[in-house]
DNA sequence: TCATTTGTTCGAAAAACTTGAACAATGAAA
DNA sequence: TTTCATTGTTCAAGTTTTTCGAACAAATGA
């Protein structure tokens, strides 16, 4: 059983959360838990491995971007919106806006 | 003497704007650009391979964050920061806000 | 106990990054 | 003009990251 490594927040860096988003896969999970609450992996539904989605949730999860906690068998995950507002103001609500109308 | 290539606005995605942001060498270079007029490549020293940075240069090109043009030797590159800021605004004002307090 | 669900880890293939060497294009100097 | 230096690209090779399927681990429920 171990335990989810979660930056601190003086360790998130900008382009860590830069390198984060700038995936088409993550930022659509991200866009995802941005409307709020907390959300399996599989509440990702696409066509690719899990493998895949796992590797993706990993990232978005070191770079600080999403919090992950276990709960069952599955993984629940959610925006670490205070975290990064206070650190990046702004960053994070302008990618969100922008996602609705230019997604890939 | 070939052209180089610059997507029309249109082709410009936020996922592919993000990602070349997302690379702590393009983000430093974006940076320095973002101050205003027109940079070479030679202006962003540092310790990398020049063949590198013409790679990153390349990238930023591609994506759509900057404009190169050729001026005798040298390519002379600048920010697309109408078309950024026309197509997902505030997307790199916040970048570059929080850029001075946190590099890499 | 046994099967199901959820997600991770491993190993290999594909794609991207980094580098030095060789190459092209321009401009300046002899 | 010929030669040289400057600026940046292209190529090939090594390193790193992404992607996938298969095997694995943990929690739940029959």
């Amino acid at each position: 059983m171990k335990p989810l490594y979660h930056p601190n927040p003086d360790q998130i860096t900008l382009s860590g959360v830069l390198y984060a988003l700038g995936d088409p896969v993550r930022l659509e999970i991200v866009q995802l838990l941005a409307r709020g609450g907390e959300h399996p992996c599989s509440a990702f539904g696409c066509d690719l491995a899990k493998s895949t989605v796992s590797h993706h949730f990993k990232i978005l999860r070191e770079s600080g971007v999403i919090h992950s906690r276990k709960s069952g068998t599955q993984h629940l995950n959610s925006i670490r919106r205070e975290d990064l507002d206070r650190l990046f103001p702004g960053v994070l609500d302008s990618v969100l806006d922008n996602c609705r109308s230019a997604i890939s």
